[in-house]
DNA sequence: GCCATTTTGTACCAATTCGCAAATAATTAT
DNA sequence: ATAATTATTTGCGAATTGGTACAAAATGGC
């Protein structure tokens, strides 16, 4: 049961809230938004946000650790579904650019690509999530790539590792292009190139 | 000649300070920079600034603009020297590497990717300079594949417009991967998967 | 009913933000 | 020299910033 906690209950709503202060990061990063905004969008005052959250970075590093891991059960489900490599890629960037056009008020791309790069240079806590986004992708994409090489689908010459981060490096451009404007068909397209670029039968990467 | 223009002369180099100004928000991103770290930063008091560049948005907007051409210049050098178009493409690659990693402070990426697109969602003169540099870059690189394709270096059925989004692509993403601290080696190595990618004698992305 | 506990709401703080007005300084033109 | 022109300096001011202190409110335990 568990029962309530004991004093006066919550009025908010965690995980939504959590949910609410990304979004608003996501629109402007972490710099221009303020703890007013914050406090409109999770209809939280501030010292609630302060309580539930702690300070501002600290709960944008929440917000990051949010994403990623609604992310890694995404990719779960893109990478991890049956069916040839290719068409696995597809719907990976399919749902990406269907995600990064999705936003209320226009296009805002990846959350963490668009908004942690900015901070990273000068806050070590914030440079090193977003490393660990980044190794995070290289990753899945390693996995799903290494099987297809497993089951033939790939020359045993390709080298899954790089293929992955240069699989991966195609995602963060989408990213970017998307919230600089780019029309869903430019996008689609240029993932298009990529599925066929890395999926063909005889990779010329070979190993160094 | 030209003369001097008339009132009291300038105590400070347009160009100079203009540069101080981008590394500036090169560091903390459009928003988390100040004018006071302008002020700091181009040894110009507030006033001056604003004279001389308008305020902070169409300062950063400038910052964008003058990148921009030095890229463009460099991009020039790179791209246009004789070579075959994987050598040119190592040294652009090369290029770009050093210079990511080059910052006073670390590691800061590229200048453009990693803190124009936080300020891309909101700001639509931003998002405008962004999209024209990234339609820069891409053009620059299509221009240089289309001639390989010309000169027999690439096969006729190469696409030579989705390779160079493809190769900007890659640019891009290790834009954001150096700043997020990733070293050199794994850096030069992804760039030189993308060379070899882009540069096999057997394309497989066919037009569409 | 009364106390302990937890959250909320209001108000406030010191610091910083961007932008500007007005006076001062340095130069050229006449 | 004097006026005209341009840049710099000082200082302001209204607004916003991130963060917190303190009292009021809502719950459970007894």
């Amino acid at each position: 049961m568990a029962g309530r906690p004991r004093g006066r209950p919550k009025s908010y709503n965690p995980d939504l809230a959590l949910w609410q202060a990304l979004e608003t990061f996501w629109s402007s990063g972490f710099a221009a938004t303020s703890l007013d905004d914050l406090s409109a969008a999770t209809a939280m005052n501030r010292p609630s946000l302060y309580a539930a959250f702690g300070d501002k970075k600290t709960l944008y590093l929440k917000t990051l650790q949010r994403f990623a891991s609604e992310m890694e059960k995404s990719l779960a489900g893109d990478l991890g579904k049956a069916g040839s490599l290719s068409d696995t890629l597809r719907a990976f960037y399919g749902g990406a650019i269907e995600l990064y056009l999705s936003g209320p008020e226009g296009p805002r791309g990846c959350y963490v690509i668009c908004t942690a790069p900015t901070a990273a240079a000068t806050d070590a806590d914030i440079r090193q999530a977003l490393a660990a986004i980044l190794k995070e992708i290289d990753a899945s994409l390693e996995a799903r790539i290494s099987c297809a090489v497993a089951e033939g689908e790939l020359s045993q010459e390709a080298d899954p590792a790089m293929l992955a981060r240069l699989a991966a490096s195609v995602l963060h451009s989408i990213a970017v292009r998307a919230r600089a404007g780019e029309s869903r068909d430019a996008l689609q397209s240029l993932a298009e190139g990529a599925v066929q670029l890395i999926c063909q039968p005889h990779p010329p990467a070979s190993k160094r």
